[in-house]
DNA sequence: CCAAAAGTGTTATTTATACACCCATGC
DNA sequence: GCATGGGTGTATAAATAACACTTTTGG
């Protein structure tokens, strides 16, 4: 068959916002770039898309490139269109968000790159419009969080409601009664407490709880309500 | 500056899902697809993106060669990536959804296309993957209308609330008392009360009632829950 | 006068909020 | 024994859900 031969073709490209919890702030990856134009300046984790690949498959193939992590949370924000966001020549971009266990990361495998984990109140100038596709992943998450039980990608397995709290407290930039927060979180049935506690970061130890993957999966869609007046945070 | 030259280039298209509610029942526009494969068969409003505008703008010009309307609500669902959803040169598609006043459609001017606005229950089959967007659409409006006052962009200027109602019954197919729907609605605070009655729909009339424009640009981003438990209309 | 649709109010239940004290431990 | 952070309970307010009768009017 022939081809919509009168067509202009564009490149697309892949790029990656991708979060992590350091145990006290949200954090996002950045990289130095590789290629010119601003080579060497920050950006996100980003490539093109190839022509034998799905657009989630490309994704997921960058997102491990960086990191060497699959079967990680990963969704497509939207597309990026100005046709002057990249100066050297037109890329529609398809940002996706990612959140990961930054536990699991391996820094080694990403020498290349030189990546580094930025707080997000300390992010240094990104290229191109990587700060518009940030500010909307960030947005999305908050939007997505106050209502399902996605923030629970960024923990290790095993964690503490004190640890939960302050993710929460770091993606809302706002603090959370303890009392309510504890009863509105168990009371989702999502979690399993564990009989060891963290002793780590306190004297009398914090229980661990694992989620329940079931009752996760199922409820992952869910509207759970997990931030009292999201309205406040959001807007 | 020179090109990211040894880069695959790729058609990208732009797919509109454009809903409409005729007062009973919502609505989706479809078009006889003009161009081979698949010539005459149903389809959605599509096109090329052209090397100089952006997708935003790419997606609004489609919508008017269509329907001849322009503001109107728009926005981006996702990009649809799989490289063999167009049997004949793979195309990144960029999916769009519309909300449109059905009356202020202008039918004449889209003779090449002979569209039709087809009831979602008794939709023809499509081409290419467009059932999926038109799922992914559905999804998503319920989604958003369950939390936002969007469901107004379907509503001619002046509407009574037994019309509001039935839009929301015909969107999340499923009834909702009347008493709780009104009172729900009216303590937004978004809608003015006309001293005017529509008496064409019962002889008692209904009041019509208009947006508070001020409001409604304010709150349009609100946490509001229009819909009771939207948990069971959405999954 | 009656059928048909519009409009409105009350109560019970659930959910959300605000708030303060005791517990366990390492030092 | 005391400072630190972990854990829990209660009372009030607000939101939601369930439910039924009166009003208007065209025919």
């Amino acid at each position: 068959m022939s081809k919509y031969s009168k067509q202009t073709r564009f490149l697309v490209a892949i790029d990656c916002i991708i979060f992590g919890f350091d145990g006290e702030n949200l954090r996002l990856l950045l990289i130095h770039r590789g290629m010119e134009p601003e080579k060497n300046k920050w950006s996100l984790m980003g490539g093109f898309v190839q022509p034998d690949e799905s657009t989630d498959d490309a994704a997921a193939r960058i997102l491990k490139q960086l990191t060497g992590m699959e079967g990680v949370y990963m969704e497509q924000l939207r597309a990026f269109g100005d046709p002057k966001r990249d100066p050297i020549e037109r890329v529609i971009s398809l940002g996706y968000s990612a959140l990961v266990d930054i536990h699991k990361y391996k820094e080694q495998l990403s020498d290349e790159f030189q990546p580094e984990w930025f707080l997000l109140k300390d992010m240094p100038d990104l290229i191109f419009d990587h700060q518009e596709m940030v500010q909307a992943a960030l947005k999305n998450l908050r939007y997505k969080a106050a209502l399902h039980p996605i923030l629970f990608e960024l923990l290790p397995e095993k964690f503490t409601l004190p640890q939960l709290q302050s993710l929460y407290t770091g993606v809302y930039d706002a603090e959370f009664d303890k009392r309510n927060f504890s009863r509105k979180v168990l009371s989702t049935g999502l979690l399993i407490r564990q009989k060891e506690k963290d002793k780590e970061n306190s004297k009398k130890g914090a229980f661990y709880y694992i989620l329940d993957k079931s009752k996760y999966k199922d409820k992952f869609q869910s509207f759970l309500n997990f931030v009292p007046n999201p309205d406040n945070f959001l807007f």
